[in-house]
DNA sequence: CAATGAACGAACTGGCTAGTTAGTTGTACT
DNA sequence: AGTACAACTAACTAGCCAGTTCGTTCATTG
């Protein structure tokens, strides 16, 4: 039973070939991807290595084979998340815009982003629990710079030497506030409705909280 | 060894006496005390059982014989966490100012409840990663209204009578704002520091981040 | 084609951990 | 003084779970 072995040329398969069994690289992948959702799903002490293996069309051995273990795979998973979000981050391009509109575009970017990435977010959640030791300890994940940060601090300054922007604050401080309430707004959605009753990710309220961030950033940027 | 039985008077001993050794109050209390650290440093899942009896002068047996299982006994940590909160909340006299200046101390009351409980940022953080599943089943918590948004919404009411506040938001926008800015400070206090730098809650920064929260709200309110 | 090493799999193990059992001791009331 | 019940304890157990053992199969290279 299963599938024969002498159907396609071996000689051919040494690259990219869809049929082929045998592909670390793709292994690793897919114990990554599975990684990644139950982490975020159950965090780092509640996620089983035998669930992520089962979710796998692979073995617990092979998490073992690639990763080391369980503690290994996790920060495996973060880097792969963080790096991800930073590539995204480095195809921002505000620069050719005015400054108003730039923090406007940049604020509502970062909006969209945290809104389709919620296991990114989950993943940063869960880290802070554990303090960001696995973070600290990761040599790729602590000098991750955020190329964003670069471009934020170029757009403020045009906004100060224009004289449109207040000059008590620094990028940092400006990301700090966009990423809270994108952060929050789905960080803590399940506390907030069954409190409130209301869902910070309802669709219809969606275009509301993205110009209310927008409005909030400008209006706090030009204030006098 | 220990204590002699025939101190005091036992006929005296029937409330409040200090060297009472069998205390149900005090021991469901400091089991509840333990747990909320525990939970709160290590999870739900990180937490053990066997550790916050350990760190209690009485045994696992009495976890289970006054809350019945670990998960109830996280259930409980909460609902005594919310109750503290919502109790200090209640405390708040802001309706005799005017409505800027209510804004503005509401905001740093919030500021400084966040700073001042960090154990309940966590223990919220973690409940949503459990996707608050144990606040809906749980009906005191479901049903415990937040005083201080009442509050909010009469100030906001005056503010907008009067002119000066903007009216295309309500009291639970106002609140999330205010929260997400406090609670991420808090909340992802460790990464943010890992990748940026950046200790957000550096006493050196703080009197920043509290006008910095202050001046927000009451830009974006009074904006135009 | 042999040999070599990378890729893979099933079954196992030992320590851990939530929950239990089977009792003992203190307190209130009569 | 005796009884009933609440408060309490130590030792145990069954199941779980990260990590391992040992062996097999595939692909490449000489």
């Amino acid at each position: 039973m299963g599938a024969p072995p002498s159907n396609a040329a071996p000689t051919d398969r040494t690259l990219g070939s869809p049929e082929r069994q045998r592909d670390a690289e793709r292994t690793r992948a897919e114990i990554l991807d599975v990684a990644t959702s139950e982490f975020a799903d159950k965090g780092y002490s509640g996620a089983r290595v035998d669930e992520i293996a089962a979710k796998t069309s692979t073995t617990k051995r092979m998490i073992y084979y690639y990763f080391g273990g369980k503690e290994q795979l996790y920060v495996a998973t973060l880097e792969r998340a963080y790096t991800v979000i930073r590539s995204i981050e480095q195809a921002v391009d505000v620069e050719h815009l005015d400054p108003v509109d730039a923090i406007r575009q940049l604020a509502e970017l970062t909006f969209d982003h945290h809104e389709s990435h919620p296991d990114f977010i989950r993943l940063v959640s869960i880290e802070n629990i554990h303090r960001a030791e696995h973070i600290a300890t990761s040599s790729t994940l602590s000098s991750l710079a955020n190329p964003a940060l670069d471009v934020l601090a170029r757009i403020l300054e045009r906004g100060r030497t224009a004289g449109h922007f207040r000059d008590d604050v620094d990028a940092l401080d400006v990301h700090m506030m966009i990423s809270a309430f994108c952060v929050f707004r789905t960080a803590n959605r399940h506390t907030f409705k069954a409190i409130f009753d209301r869902d910070m990710l309802d669709p219809a309220r969606r275009e509301h909280y993205r110009r209310m961030l927008g409005d909030m950033v400008l209006e706090y940027l030009t204030a006098r």
